[in-house]
DNA sequence: TATGAATGAGACTTCATTCAT
DNA sequence: TATGAATGAAGTCTCATTCAT
């Protein structure tokens, strides 16, 4: 008597799913529900007893997003390996979930740079993830330092963000150039290589 | 006889202004012709006496934004000192621009995002001033390198891309967060500490 | 589960109906596609969900027309009567539909000379009822000289066009100046006389 | 001391003449005023200094077309040749300003066929000309008539409308479909032999 | 008189969202 | 719950016309 129930919450994975391969193709702005729908396999008035909007969508694909990158905070986070080896992870790992940054990031780019982005705290979010994982890194630098394995001169503060912002850097690098994967990996190691290289040098 | 001649190429470059202040506060999509008339004093149909359309006044904006960019890579390529030097002036000159480069980033973003911007080969533009950027740094590693200056095992076709994307990880951190300028200022000194302190370390 | 589904062939109908009434008052560029809405008795966007634009709707009624007109051609094909008769037949039958004519044929002119209707084969398929109707008259005409009733002289591939074009003439001329039926009868009526009375006469 | 006086007779000529070109080419509406200027090799402004609006090129054009018609009628008028000639005179000169007709009428129906064509009294002009020709013509068949010439059969004042609208009809076959010279040529002898061979027959 | 820069009314078209079924 | 037909707000762009020079 009672109709199938569905599972809410696939249903709306599946959508997001469609919307994230739709978005990728056309960005945010020129994809429209109907091409949701059609991908999803529904009809395009099914979306919205699942969304409320077109934004909620979005937001939604963001919020699996900072999901993804929150776990790899707490993978930091709950390292006990010695400074060095727990950066060297973290940098790694970091370019883990690559293709999904990819494919996520131009669409947050393109919601946070709209009117409609800033309205909702969306740069909350994303700069409050910046600042936890820095102020995690930051942990690292400061018992490096106290390990007397990193130089006592280091500006741990502002270096922790520059750490990040590498990273992210790379991580654009990929996503605007895609650059050939074996190419890349070489890269990933320079970076950490650069980093580590510059903490463990004992001439700063 | 005839009208008061006007100087095309400064009004295009007035429009354009008034362009980037509404592009910044509403992104593209979301600002409409008629209120960048309204910000540049001018009717919504002036406007299209310079622009063909609405996407080639972001196009026009690249394009100056370009022409910066490309100065910086002239000023680089012409400069005589030695190797660690000249990328350390690189370094710090690549923040002079940073607030044109925080207002022009999110609207490029957003532009290339979308599958206007894919149409037009405006990657081209970014990925070409990329790998030019990455040749340029590249030879003043190989010309550290043959110094002795720098580690003969440096992977320098690898590390340009990396050091071109670590700036401009950092150029993307201060448009998302807009960190105080005094701190800011400290990420920089820290960066090209990285940079340099990896570069000139003798354990790589 | 699905909403009332529409007969879409119907409501293009609808609209398309709406439209001639419409173009017919202001003709076609300076009808506006919310006037031709609002007399279909729905919203502007809706008829974008059955025409792509506004040139549509004008195609979609041409394209009856011809239908129209192909019946007639198949009903003149179609007869076995003697040449006299079905010329005499086809010619009357050629102002039944007049009122149709009268309406569509100033759309039609109208979109024919702007560059929209030149770009668009518009010209082709008005030329090629043509030619397939003077064909088939010639046809007629050919066989009226086989059979002795038309003279052996008779240019008949010229006539036939000039027949039809005859035709087309006081077809306009309703169109233009929409005569009084009694009166505009009686032009049938000679026009009719004029032809026949031209092939059958010994004197060509 | 005075300026040079111009001719502004000669100079609206030369717009109309640029304009007929640009009509011809893409139709009334979407032929711009620019564009006029521009072939006629003068500012977009100074089409104004001689032309209230775009509507009045258009107008004029069709003046001139109407004066050349007149020019025709009053030949016929003062024709005083015995009427099957004069007919024949008639119906062959029709054709000597194809070309001017073919490049003005489909001005004048897309003009006729639009709301501001209707407001102006533009088929009044148009249809008082018919009636002149009709009116004209009709004399003729009454004075072939009376001297015995032609049947005292013939309904002369809906037939004179019938040969006018078959002369035009050709026109505008000739306007819709360009035929070759040589076979249009062979047309009109046609048309002239089937008006002509039917007033003269003596079945009617 | 000649001009072309400036303008804004107005048209087409898109698409997120609603809602009857 | 599922749907897609209906909608109208809103945006881009065109172009006849004006007017200061």
């Amino acid at each position: 008597m009672s109709p199938r129930p569905v599972d809410k919450e696939e249903r709306k994975s599946v959508i997001a799913t469609a919307a994230i391969s739709i978005f990728r193709e056309k960005g945010y702005t020129e994809s429209t529900v109907e091409e949701i729908a059609l991908k999803a396999g529904i009809g395009k008035g099914t979306v919205y007893e699942y969304f409320k909007s077109k934004d909620e969508i979005a937001l939604r694909i963001f919020d699996e997003f900072f999901l993804h990158q929150e776990a790899h905070l707490d993978s930091l986070r709950a390292s006990h390996k010695e400074p060095s080896l727990a950066l060297s992870d973290f940098i790694r790992t970091s370019f883990d979930g690559i293709e999904i940054f990819a494919d996520v990031i131009p669409v947050y780019f393109e919601f946070w740079s709209s009117g409609t982005g800033k309205a909702m705290g969306l740069n909350k979010r994303m700069s409050s993830r910046f600042e936890k994982l820095a102020l995690q890194v930051n942990k690292f630098l400061q018992k490096g330092k106290k390990l007397g394995k990193f130089s006592s001169n280091l500006d741990s503060a502002a270096l922790s963000g520059v750490i990040i912002s590498s990273i992210d850097g790379l991580r654009l690098y990929y996503t605007l150039y895609r650059p050939k994967p074996k190419f890349f990996s070489r890269q990933v190691d320079e970076l950490e290589k650069v980093i580590l290289g510059f903490l463990e040098s004992r001439r700063n």
